[in-house]
DNA sequence: CGGCGTAACGTAACACTGTTTCAATACACT
DNA sequence: AGTGTATTGAAACAGTGTTACGTTACGCCG
């Protein structure tokens, strides 16, 4: 009972899309509650009835960042290369996110608080295009290609090297400088020592 | 002519001091203008006069997280073995600026903006910092182990990776969780494979 | 030695933020 | 038809970074 919802899933994607297109177009700054709102042609209270608070709005901006990695990871069409497969995950999916979305890639990755808060839709977006990449580096794993490194340590170095690729060409021309004009070879280049190194035979075993 | 600065290069300090104490134990949610001129003991012109900005008080934050890792780095002692010592760099410094000054680590590195205005003390400050962290490659280089791996593209990859395992250490316990317990390990074991993979002859020059 | 010019100062205002409060609203149910 | 109640929009609140401005305090010159 009660007065029936007007702020309803309808207008929740309109709050989404609409702080989608003003972190797009005007970055992360300008994302405030009353200007969401205003791009959604709704009031403050939409945003509150709904997200709770502009953080989880933010979370649902998160959200659509690892679902644009999800699909496009699994867009990619396999070839019988899987070291080749798995670099092109971070140049074409990863990077492009930087670059293409660079609010989107900073709100998802960026932000280094716990977001203890983040809700099961958030991690469950997440979880997704985490297996759909260990699901690359799986097939790294099937070929031989990755030595003793266990899957679980592959795909932490892994990660962490895209996400260090992507900081350093989005911060532009402050060290570490990747190599103007050639910049999607460094990232190529830079992963596939890795991979170099993950089928190394030996294990280095210093403590 | 006119009135005697009393906002000198020592309430510079003091404010620089206040900014860090609040970031320390509130975090930089709390960081604002008044919050630091009232812990230096003085007012919010103060922050305008030396700083101009808010964010000329946080590149000066910025600054002191560079200026840690150039004299942490600095400090340590060198062995025999270059890659150990490099390796040390990355665990027993960039680390611990990451889990013992998370809000100055987050300063210096998660600005993801370009932030064109740094100025030239900011500037320098990098400069030294990975002037510094370079010289430990190039013993590397030094003694044969960067195969053909040129000295900037391993500073690139050495740099992006202690990145990518900061952020996903102080992620805490969201994906890809480094080994709980283990976080030191997980370290020296992706960047145990990098170097491994540098020193590897073979040049991965599939385009 | 006294008054003036001037640069720096503290305060208060401004425009903005995220969030909360609360009366008005609009429907389901009796 | 009337009542109950959950949702709504608008306004208030406490906070932010920044700027405008009258006040202050000194060096200099008459």
């Amino acid at each position: 009972m009660g007065r029936p919802r007007q702020h309803n899933e309808g207008t929740r994607d309109s709050l989404r899309a609409a702080a989608e297109r003003i972190v797009a177009s005007e970055g992360t700054a300008a994302l405030s509650v009353r200007a969401v709102a205003d791009e959604a042609k709704t009031t403050t209270r939409a945003v509150y009835s709904i997200f709770g608070s502009k953080d989880g709005l933010i979370d649902a901006l998160a959200q659509t960042a690892f679902e644009f990695l999800y699909s496009e990871i699994d867009a990619l069409r396999e070839t019988t290369d899987p070291a080749a497969d798995l670099i092109d995950v971070a140049v074409k999916v990863f990077r492009r996110l930087a670059l293409e979305h660079p609010a989107l890639y900073r709100i998802a990755f960026q932000r280094v608080a716990p977001a203890l808060h983040a809700g099961p839709d958030l991690t469950a977006a997440r979880q997704r295009a985490f297996t759909q990449l260990q699901a690359k580096i799986r097939r790294l794993e099937a070929a031989g290609l990755l030595g003793r490194t266990s899957l679980r340590d592959a795909t932490i170095a892994f990660e962490a090297m895209m996400e260090g690729l992507a900081n350093a060409e989005l911060r532009g021309r402050t060290l570490p400088i990747l190599p103007e004009g050639k910049e999607k070879q460094a990232w190529r280049g830079a992963l596939a020592k890795l991979l170099r190194g993950f089928r190394a035979d030996e294990d280095a075993r210093r403590q």
